[in-house]
DNA sequence: TCTGGGGTCCTAGGACCC
DNA sequence: TCTGGGGTCCTAGGACCC
């Protein structure tokens, strides 16, 4: 049996960890930019209030106080997330960490009552130690533990833990559940199925596989028999990440080159420091640029182009030199951009890097690349030693002139804000 | 005025090989 | 006029996830 556990509204519920004057009240936690909902509480759902929703449509709330907003704040999100995974840890044979707020675990040589009534305890056990409400689901596949989940969490009779064990239970869940919910089909999927008539997870559960092969392929295939009870979607392979992407959208209308530099180097420098810290290199480099896709009165231009390394590279340099020499290539003066990103692939680990035939770089230029690409790693974040940056990089931290206006403090990783709570 | 960011996998089609 | 068959690899785009 896999048992997935999912941390209940979860950046919401990390604000509230530290105020608990918002419980029972309506709280939504914004993504960047303070662009638009990416969290609600019970309550703001209860308001009608739908995820993604542009922040601004939602002055009339805020404005009478019956709405509270954060910006996101994900270094507290990312250490009360570790918190969490720390107890599952401790107390799970398995544990496969699949977002920022869900993992999966087993629990071999127990009984299904035991199983369940440890799987209680832990619910109980997250709550007091770290604050954060829990639910789990148990059921023979991921998928089903998936549903679970949701039951467990839309029904208190379930005291936060939803055991589907047997094939009755399973069908009776699986009736009740619309096919747009299940763990595997989307947004194009979804009403696809819906118009052919396929209403519930049980209606997709019970088609004939050739269908299934004719009409969904191969991840509609997978989805379809871990419905029926047959494990088929496998452990993700945490390796080394396959690619990496640093974006942004600006708050204005971006046109000039100059100022498009400055922010594609801050996003190409981010993508360099974030393979270091993973001891990887990449030999593919990719900058896109785009215009603001809601403003159909404008210019639409969405272009991207790659750069291929002769070697794989990580340095600050070598990185922002190829995402520069890529956006120079798509760069248009005459568009206003609103978003542009820097994405790094062809990812290997570092050893590997050094190992090309015909390496043409001059190893001397390489070693002080390598020396001050580490000098900046140590400068960043790190108060007292300043900012230190390429020259085409933009003055102040990249984040600089992003909105965020309703941002809550680092209670737990920042030292000020420790001693300030405690 | 204001509309997010970061990933994975699959598939089809093109380019290339013999 | 007639113009093969069987592969691999890469890429772009689409679908999905959180």
């Amino acid at each position: 049996m896999y048992a997935l556990v999912d941390c209940n509204n979860f950046f919401v519920s990390c604000e509230r960890a530290f105020r608990p004057d918002l419980e029972g009240k309506a709280v939504v936690v914004l993504s960047n930019n303070d662009g638009c909902v990416v969290s609600r509480s019970n309550e703001a759902k209860a308001m009608g209030i739908k995820m993604g929703t542009p922040f601004f449509q939602l002055d009339k709330y805020t404005r009478n106080g019956l709405l509270i907003p954060f910006s996101s704040n994900y270094t507290l999100y990312g250490d009360l997330s570790a918190r969490v995974m720390s107890i599952l840890a401790e107390e799970s044979d398995h544990l496969e960490i699949y977002s920022i707020d869900e993992a999966f675990f087993t629990l071999e040589g127990l009984t299904l009552e035991d199983l369940e009534a440890h799987c209680r305890a832990l619910v109980a056990r997250i709550r007091q130690w770290v604050g954060i409400p829990v639910s789990i689901g148990i059921a023979p596949t991921k998928t089903l533990a998936k549903l679970a989940s949701h039951f467990a969490k839309k029904y208190k009779g379930y005291r936060g833990v939803c055991l589907m064990e047997t094939e009755q239970k399973r069908r009776k869940a699986l009736g009740m559940v619309p096919v747009t919910e299940v763990w595997g089909i989307g947004r194009r999927l979804g009403p696809k199925l819906q118009s052919k008539g396929i209403k519930t997870a049980l209606d997709l559960a019970d088609k004939k596989r050739d269908w299934i092969d004719e009409e969904l392929h191969k991840p509609g295939l997978c989805t379809w028999l871990e419905l029926n009870g047959e494990v088929a979607v496998e452990e993700e392979e945490h390796e080394a990440r396959k690619s990496i992407c640093t974006s942004r959208s600006f708050a204005t209308m971006l046109s000039r080159y100059e100022e498009l530099r400055e922010r594609v180097s801050d996003f190409a420098a981010s993508c360099a420091r974030k393979l270091r810290s993973e001891g990887t290199a990449a030999r593919k480099v990719t900058t896109f640029i785009w215009t603001n896709r809601f403003r159909e009165d404008l210019q639409q231009y969405y272009p991207s182009a790659t750069i291929c390394l002769p070697r794989a590279e990580n340095s600050n340099q070598e990185v922002v030199g190829a995402a520069l020499q890529a956006l120079k290539s798509i760069y248009r003066p005459d568009v206003l951009y609103k978003k542009a990103g820097v994405i790094v692939h062809d990812i290997l680990p570092q050893e590997e890097a050094s190992q090309v035939l015909f390496d043409e770089g001059d190893p001397v230029l390489r070693e002080k690349e390598a020396v001050l690409s580490a000098l900046m790693d140590r400068a960043h974040g790190d108060p007292r030693l300043g900012d230190l940056r390429l020259a085409v990089q933009r003055k102040g931290h990249y984040a600089e002139g992003i909105r965020r206006e309703h941002c809550s403090p680092l209670y737990t990783t920042s030292l000020d804000e420790i001693i300030k709570v405690y």
